[in-house]
RNA sequence: GCCUGGGUAGCUCAGUUGGUAGAGCAGCGGACUGAAAAUCCGCGUGUCGGUGGUUCGAAUCCGCCCCCAGGCA
């Protein structure tokens, strides 16, 4: 039995997918025990979208102290390392203040690296990157796989067919360091130590989230999503950027450039919206099997 | 009331000379280790409006009924 407790308050781990409501329960969880909320998204990291992102508002913020919203430019490419890096800094920073800390998000991965861990490995580098890229468009995927299963045969192995991107990220791992990506997954850690957290989904039955996915998109073009995404498109960034790829750009952009109607591109923003939403739930449903539902 | 055109998957529609049906969109299931709001894989989900009849066999042909859209009154 271990002799003493861990040290500091629990931390809160509350996932689910988008419009489930976790924001509203972590933010009403965080305020009664006088914690502190890290966010846990790959998009709301980034500023120049706060209402397409569902970013939490200056209302909110001024309840309770909010970490991770807002906090990089759409010209920054963060990835789950860089986010990681960030939230073990601010939960560290929560703990030093004695508080309790309510992390949530609807990115599973960012759960995963915290809760599983992370490969320590360094960043491939953009050339090494843009590299592999270019050899799979030359190669065709039956060529690249050959030279991919070369140096790394069980990555090769299990990555699904037509997935360039998991094609393309193993090949530069091991381009950049001479290590395979499968080889990476034997050293990894948890960031946060096992029985120092709980963790918590918030699973709304399936017609009710569509229902508030749907209206949730209106409310945000109400609120100037498209104004913001016009701001974002004259800054004319590299279209493969992370927050170029946030829910509703695309149509949204589409409907700036006279493609499509306003209504097309609501419809449009709400069905992509639906389908991630859905993909959230068969994640949580798989990869968080043992966590309490709410 | 009469005439015409339609009622087939959640929606829009195909369906060849009768052989219990298939596309798009929507949807559903799944994978997931540094782009994860990403990337990728898989799946037709159906009293063919209803009811009688003809036929070995009817979404397809015939009768009657119901509903919808036009037109004429």
């Amino acid at each position: 039995m271990k002799g003493r407790e861990e040290c500091g308050p629990p931390i809160h781990l509350i996932a689910g997918p988008t419009a489930s409501g976790k924001s509203a329960l972590a933010l009403t969880l965080a305020a009664e025990m006088g914690g502190e909320i890290v966010g846990a998204d790959s998009m709301q990291i980034y500023r120049d979208l706060p209402i397409l992102t569902g970013q939490p508002t200056a209302g909110e913020r001024a309840i309770v102290p909010h970490h991770l919203y807002g906090v990089a430019g759409a010209e920054e490419a963060w990835s789950v390392g860089r986010w990681l890096v960030a939230a073990r800094q601010a939960l560290a920073d929560i703990a030093r203040r004695g508080r309790p800390a309510v992390v949530v998000g609807g990115t599973g991965l960012y759960f995963r690296a915290l809760t599983v861990g992370l490969a320590d490995m360094p960043p491939v580098p953009r050339a090494v990157r843009r590299q592999s890229g270019a050899l799979f468009d030359r190669l065709g995927e039956a060529g690249f796989r050959r030279r991919l299963a070369a140096v790394d045969p069980l990555a090769e192995a299990r990555i699904a067919p037509g997935d360039r991107q998991r094609l393309t990220r193993a090949h530069e791992v091991f381009a950049a360091g001479g290590v395979a990506l499968s080889a990476w997954r034997n050293a990894i850690t948890p960031a946060l130590a096992p029985g120092s957290w709980r963790g918590l989904v918030v699973e709304p039955p399936r017609a009710e989230l569509y229902r508030r996915c749907d209206a949730r998109l209106v409310a945000m073009m109400a609120a100037g999503a498209l104004g913001e995404v016009a701001a974002l498109i004259a800054r004319r960034l590299d279209p493969g950027l992370p927050a170029m790829k946030a829910l509703g750009v695309a149509p949204l952009a589409a409907h700036l450039a006279g493609a499509i109607s306003a209504d097309e591109a609501l419809a449009a923003a709400q069905r992509d919206t639906r389908r991630y939403a859905k993909r959230q739930l068969t994640w949580f449903r798989h990869q968080t099997p043992d966590w309490p539902r709410a």
